[in-house]
RNA sequence: GCCGGGGUGGCGGAACGGUAGACGCACGGGACUUAAAAUCCCGGGACUUCGGUCGUAUGGGUUCGAAUCCCAUCCCCGGUACCA
């Protein structure tokens, strides 16, 4: 891909030196790894902040520009609060194990260990180029013995306590990675992860019993700093619900429990619905309707195991024959199935009230059953109601409860109803058991042995870890279907541990995400050896102070980590409750739009196009262009919008903005962008791009801008000419004590960007900054002691940022210890004070003026000035002054009339 | 549907209820150059009778004053999906 030239190519007299981030780099990075200048402090009395990003999984494609959205901003952060003089720990290791190696294992011949190995170098390499400063000493593999042992350890302190524990029921099944927990399916009935169709099987399997902390897990956010959406989004998939229990009679006189939580519409249930899986099915069904049900139950057991297309919203169902006997006021109620009713939740079963409920109302509808209003809508006039109101209202149809709220209504008939033992309050949770198991290799093995005669038997803690072995074919389909370690003989014959009689190992492995569930802690102590972790280092660094990842696992690592956490804490191992204090999601990296030469394409019919042209095809911002951004490559995919336009007599298609993907061959590495612009113009264009959480585009000539910018800062600081004029904008009174005034205001926006997490404003100060240095930086000013302090203190500003080039030119401009250790700037608040301000000026609201005045300027004087205005006056004249409104520092605002 | 987040120049985006468009990109003009690139300087919201007028998705409202607060509507993005 052809870029645009580093400014370190460009020809140059001899005299000068220009910025050449290729030599720079370089030389630093290796001068910082032999310094090991990015070592976590031993404990002291400063204060501690832990800054984390997600653990992330090590793939054979590295990292793009796109996860440094990720791993940039915290790295500033790091930075700055090291030299503010707290102890950082900002630490990085893999989360490796799982099914992109495995496969990748299978597919290349290799074991995935070496991939991993071979993988997360590369990343380590790569966060490198865009110069992170992590604590290397303590990167940590997730597929290491040393670390998941404890994964084992902490499996076993959930077992003990018995929140591990195996159970067979239908589970989502994918072809490739076989079991996977309900968090892992799209709404499309796809796997997450690689999107494949699954269905459901009859399997069992090991469950973490994540509902136990339903409530806690709820009740815990509330402390905590995290964004709306993602708080929302766990509350959601916990989906508590609070009703009440109902116990309905079959006249066949079986009890038919049902969960509602309107128990204040009870007297408008006019039929019942069970799940076509409930066990009751076959006993209420008369036999006059026995084949109808039969086929209606097959053909929902047939729809399950097919994938799940896109709901339809037609709800289907059959009448049994069966009838149940409402307990408030003994109606006989027809009992349906249809699979609109979930056996998964609740107890498979609900009483329907048409009138209440928009699903029982389609229903009913659709059937011809009754529909009975029993809470009056406002208005209402006693008229059948054309759809649904689930709003508040009086209850009415009701007996003795008639006149109630919704509110009271609950409340009145559970108890009516727990009186009589028909019913109690009750809560219900959409949220399911945590699956953990999987029926492949590259995981931790579960530390269980099963035996004939003492069942399932945990490994004793000084047995662990249970290697994993090492095992050559292990693809699951050359296996006859049987998961690798059921295939590895010698590994599964064990003797149990508690008869020594032989016994199998559990050949399941562990998800992945038990892995990412406590890595947290282990990066407080690495290296040690005798426990999963040091309480000391957990509680000197713990919770972690800031947390940055994507979105996308706002539900599952986030849900899961919390809860390993709780149940640790309560097995008494750690004293902890809420792992991340502060959370924030970066913004996603998409490919940047443009206009393309359409001679080197391919287009087809569907808007898409791919160049055909061997030597690629060039790209532009707009059809005005002087420069390609970009020589897109043989094969590279477009997404066309339909423009089309002229250049030079060249056609040119418009592309829009899509997701940046390895075969639309559009990604952008942190390789190729370190070669070329270097890591100190990609960490600031990312920085600078926009809100660190907002979804953005890439955009190469941003890039070359940001580039501009630390040429022209390292020419100011060298104190080399640029070729030009400079020019002063404004006269300045004391051009030293404006130099100070702009540099402690700098510090002071600096400063507050970094706590509010607005890296983009950040890099714009310090871009105007920059800019008002070049304007006054005339070889007089630069000869002065002010100009030399002020040049140190923006290079420290900008250290965290521009680390390489900031390491530089700290060097050269005579520091012999690294800038990174320096000690942040304060600012001043009297030397960052304004002289004068711009007094503007309004009537009405309106802006008619604006007038420099003395900061210290009252009132009256302000009106004085204001009315003195010829263009003010033309707008007050021959009124009446009623009003004045005056901001001091800031505006006047005449009201006349 | 529901839950979150957004709609500001040609583009990415700035803006404690108080100068809308900082900073950057692109573009235009100029300097330098044999020329180009690079670099440097200058200029750009729209209309305008040059007084002004209109401009932050749309329509209302609150306020001396609204991109910002409130109500309604439209559109875009992300998540979710028959949870009784």
């Amino acid at each position: 891909m052809r870029h645009l030239p580093a400014p370190g190519l460009l020809p140059r007299t001899a005299m000068t030196t220009e910025f050449r981030p290729t030599e720079i780099d370089p030389k630093w990075r290796a001068r910082w790894a032999e310094q090991d200048l990015y070592r976590t402090p031993e404990p002291s009395d400063r204060p501690t902040f832990y800054c984390l990003d997600f653990f992330p999984y090590p793939s054979g494609d590295g990292i793009s520009v796109g996860h440094l959205r990720n791993y940039v901003p915290t790295d500033v952060l790091s930075r700055v609060m090291r030299m503010r003089g707290y102890d950082v720990l900002h630490p990085m290791g893999w989360d490796a194990f799982g099914l992109p190696t495995e496969n990748a294992a299978i597919e290349t011949g290799r074991h995935p260990s070496d991939l991993t190995r071979e993988w997360s170098a590369n990343y380590k390499r790569q966060l490198d180029l865009a110069g992170g400063s992590y604590d290397w000493a303590r990167e940590i593999n997730s597929t290491h013995p040393e670390y998941y042992r404890w994964t084992q350890w902490m499996f076993l302190k959930l077992y003990e306590q018995g929140l591990a524990y195996r159970a067979t029921g239908l589970q989502w099944w994918c072809p490739i990675c076989g079991a996977l927990a309900n968090e892992e399916v799209n709404a499309d009935g796809t796997d997450w992860r690689d999107h494949t169709d699954i269905t459901q099987r009859e399997l069992t399997q090991w469950f973490f019993k994540i509902t136990d902390y339903a409530d806690q897990l709820i009740e815990d956010l509330e402390g905590l700093d995290w964004p709306d959406e993602t708080h929302a989004a766990q509350v959601n998939w916990i989906g508590r619900s609070d009703g009440a229990d109902v116990t309905f009679t079959a006249e066949t006189g079986d009890e038919i429990p049902v969960f509602t939580t309107r128990p204040d519409t009870l007297f408008g249930a006019t039929f019942m619905v069970l799940a076509p899986e409930h066990p009751l099915v076959g006993r209420v069904t008369t036999p006059d309707r026995a084949d109808e049900v039969q086929a209606y139950v097959a053909a929902a057991a047939r729809k399950a195991e097919l994938e799940r297309v896109a709901l339809d919203d037609d709800k289907t169902g059959v009448f049994t024959g069966g009838y149940a006997i409402n307990p408030v006021n003994g109606e006989r109620l027809p009992i349906w199935i249809a699979d609109y009713v979930l056996m998964s939740y609740g107890s498979g079963a609900i009483m329907a009230v048409p009138a209440h409920d928009e699903r029982d109302f389609d229903f009913a509808t659709r059937y011809g059953i009754e529909i009975r209003t029993v809470i009056a809508p406002p208005d209402w006039d006693g008229e059948a109601l054309s759809e649904a109101f689930v709003g508040d209202g009086p209850m009415v149809n009701s007996g003795q409860f008639d006149g109630l709220s919704v509110k009271d209504g609950v409340r009145a008939v559970t108890e009516w109803l727990r009186d009589r033992g028909k019913g109690d309050f009750a809560v219900n949770y959409k949220l399911r058991d945590w699956l953990i198991s999987r029926q492949r290799y590259w995981g931790t093995p579960i530390p269980i042995v099963h035996c004939d005669d003492c069942g399932e038997v945990p490994v004793p803690e000084d047995q662990l870890p249970v290697l994993l072995p090492y095992v050559e074919q292990i693809d699951p389909q050359k296996l006859g279907g049987r998961s690798p370690l059921e295939a590895a003989d010698d590994w599964v014959n064990a003797p149990c541990p508690d008869c020594g009689m032989p016994g199998r190992r559990e050949t399941d492995t562990l998800g992945g995400f038990a892995c990412s569930s406590w890595y947290f802690l282990r990066f407080c102590s690495p290296d040690e050896h005798e426990n999963a972790f040091d309480s000391n280092a957990v509680r000197r660094w713990m919770p972690v102070d800031l947390y940055v990842g994507g979105a996308e696992h706002s539900v599952m690592h986030l849900l899961y980590a919390r809860f390993w956490t709780k149940a640790l804490r309560d097995a008494g191992v750690l004293d902890l409750t809420e792992p991340f204090q502060a959370l924030r999601h970066q913004g996603l990296m998409l490919a940047q739009p443009g206009w393309v030469e359409e001679s080197a394409l391919r287009i087809d019919s569907q808007g898409g196009a791919r160049v055909a042209d061997p030597d690629g095809a060039d790209a532009f911002d707009n059809p005005e262009a002087a420069q390609p951004f970009r020589r897109y490559p043989l094969e590279a995919r477009f997404e066309l919008t339909g423009k089309r336009a002229q250049r030079n007599g060249q056609a040119l298609v418009e592309f829009r903005i899509t997701k940046m993907s390895k075969s639309w061959r559009n990604v952008v590495i942190p390789d190729e962008v370190a070669a070329t612009a270097g890591g100190d113009a990609l960490r600031c264009f990312i920085l600078f791009m926009g809100p660190f959480d907002r979804t953005l585009p890439w955009s190469d000539l941003g890039l070359a801008g940001v580039s501009r910018w630390l040429s022209r800062v390292w020419n100011i600081v060298l104190g080399q000419e640029m070729g030009g004029t400079r020019r002063r904008r404004a006269a300045y009174a004391d051009v030293q004590v404006e130099l100070q005034r702009r540099l402690h205001q700098t510090i002071r926006r600096v400063s507050n960007d970094i706590d509010a997490l607005k890296f983009n404003t950040m890099v714009a100060a310090l871009m105007e900054f920059t800019n008002f240095l070049i304007e006054v930086g005339d070889d007089d000013l630069r000869a002065t002691p002010a100009w030399k302090r002020t040049i140190d203190t923006f290079l420290i500003l900008l250290a965290p940022s521009a680390v390489f080039m900031a390491e530089e030119l700290w060097e050269r401009t005579g520091h012999s210890q690294s800038i990174h250790l320096q000690p942040w700037p304060e600012w001043d608040e009297a030397l960052a004070a304004d002289e004068t301000f711009t007094l503007v000026v309004q009537v009405n609201g309106r802006v008619r003026d604006r007038i420099e005045a003395p900061v210290a300027t009252d009132e009256a004087s302000a009106q004085s000035l204001a009315l003195a205005s010829p263009r003010v006056q033309t707008h007050t004249n021959g009124k009446q002054l009623r009003k004045v409104i005056y901001r001091q520092g800031r505006l006047i605002n005449l009201v006349v009339g």
